[in-house]
DNA sequence: TATTGTTATACTCTATAACTATA
DNA sequence: TATAGTTATAGAGTATAACAATA
């Protein structure tokens, strides 16, 4: 980017105000930034967020099945095949037949997953707290758990709906 | 190999410790809920989340610059001519030529848009308070300054990067 | 030369219907 | 019939290069 140089007096007062209020607006603008920096975090290591979450959660939880995985990342099941697909490619995990059902895969990660998992991992929690630090560590804590709470409530609200 | 052993009982105990300890995982989770609830309540005034902050911006700023919008909107010029295009076609904003520098247009919004941006902003508003129902009201507060101070201080932090 | 708005384009993420093979 | 995985496809959202008009 070039020099933000006064593109009109304007610029610096644009009124956010009713917005700023709204939590939909403010968390996509925080999730905006964080999912760009969480983006480049994890390019050297060729993962995007999505096989990047669905390696952590193979890693985390061996056998579990592509519908599992696809329930606990909230994506549809077809979403989640490219994701395996890639994964598999690369040798970071394998899919295994299910002897007792041979409609589902048991998926596993390989020691080279497995590795690469762990050195994703670390450079991620690295880069969150450099990106945090200035934030103290008891509202990092808070503000973590509050979103946390905050989907466990509306997926809760939402199942009522559904039900 | 390892023996796929009973994947049935599994279900209900998937792990995500490993990642519920990660802002960006939990972002996203929570991001998702909320973004997919808003479309809904946003559905009967054929208003999606961009073209209502879009237009909630306009409402607030009249006068402003597509440039100028795009980045408090953190979203590149190209992408939001469709928008603005959109916004226009249904008569809700319009695009008046700048008399002293011809190249770029005052946004502003029609009474039509205005209405239309009052009436959506109360929906948006009464479904906030009623999702977060049972959050505390200091807990919701601090949610959102927490998620505001959030973005300031990663586009702070990426603006170093960039300079 | 630089900026505003625009077109074209491509990539990612998401959502749905329909198919296959198994149960 | 029901479920697991798959294919195909369409729709959003996002990102970059390049252009015309204007400064």
């Amino acid at each position: 980017m070039s020099k933000p140089q006064q593109i009109s007096a304007q610029a610096a007062l644009v009124s956010e105000s009713t917005l700023s209020q709204l939590l939909g607006y403010q968390m996509k603008r925080a999730f905006n930034v964080i999912q760009g920096d969480l983006t480049q975090t994890l390019k050297p290591f060729e993962l995007r967020m999505l096989t990047f979450t669905a390696l952590v959660f193979i890693v985390d939880n061996p056998g579990l099945s592509q519908s599992q995985l696809a329930q606990v990342m909230d994506i549809e099941r077809p979403n989640l095949v490219i994701i395996i697909d890639e994964l598999e490619q690369r040798r970071l995990i394998a899919r295994n037949r299910v002897q007792t059902d041979r409609r589902m895969y048991a998926l596993t990660a390989t020691m080279s997953g497995q590795r690469l998992c762990k050195k994703a991992l670390e450079a991620v929690r690295k880069h969150e707290s450099q990106l945090l630090n200035g934030l103290d560590a008891a509202t990092t804590r808070q503000l973590i758990s509050t979103l946390s709470m905050l989907h466990e409530h509306l997926n809760h609200k939402n199942n009522e709906g559904k039900a």
